[in-house]
DNA sequence: TTAATAGTCAAGTAAATACTTCAGTAATTC
DNA sequence: GAATTACTGAAGTATTTACTTGACTATTAA
């Protein structure tokens, strides 16, 4: 069972840590085992494996283990999910803004 | 002076509370005052006040004070800032699949 | 079979965060 | 000019968070 509930808070939350932030760029450029992406990393195994953890329940990273080693790669949903919400609040913001610019313009005739 | 150095993890962390999350949607529907704001939602205007500085510091919310009201209203650069970056992320990661894709085709043939 | 590697689990700690209260100040309204 | 409104500032608190250490398990390599 796979404890992927990608809602928008958590997304967020997971985007907001630095250290995340470096490793949803890594797997950007592709799949990276857990050790590897923590080496240039200046914390333990243990810290990245943490954040993994949450990375995975937010829907931004899938993580798979073949024999002792787990590898991760990024996963589209939880940045979709980031994209959308900011899209439709963006899309409200400038639509209002252009029926205000229509009312202006009525107002100066 | 303005503080708004809309850097990425200033917009992320912003984004990652639900309360500064509910402010942002609110805000996407046009400019509101600081206690219309803090009526209903069930915190201090203090506590929301709190929230809106660090809105602004992030780039996602702009506000001015005009006698005693202070007004804020959505700003499109912390927004802008973190639709880029996770469009980035994605292209990043889809252009790879892409190219895995290609490789994969060729080996068919 | 032994040693090394790759990761997991549990428990603890220090710092950050989201609040609160209380005491202001300045701008309106009555 | 007195009361009300709309915030602002400082200081404190409880919770969350990012991290650590140390002991453990499984897999692979020598």
């Amino acid at each position: 069972m796979r404890n992927t509930k990608a809602n928008i808070g958590r997304v967020f939350h997971a985007l907001g840590d630095p250290t995340r932030r470096a490793i949803v760029e890594k797997l950007s450029q592709g799949p990276v085992s857990v050790s590897r992406l923590a080496g240039p990393l200046a914390i333990t195994l243990t810290a990245v494996a943490q954040h993994l953890q949450l990375l995975e329940e937010s829907g931004l990273v899938h993580t798979e283990k073949v024999g002792r080693v787990r590898t991760c790669r990024l996963e589209t949903a939880g940045l979709s999910l980031a994209e959308q919400w900011i899209g439709e609040r963006r899309s409200l913001w400038e639509c209002r803004l252009d029926r205000l610019g229509h009312l202006l313009a009525e107002e100066e005739e």
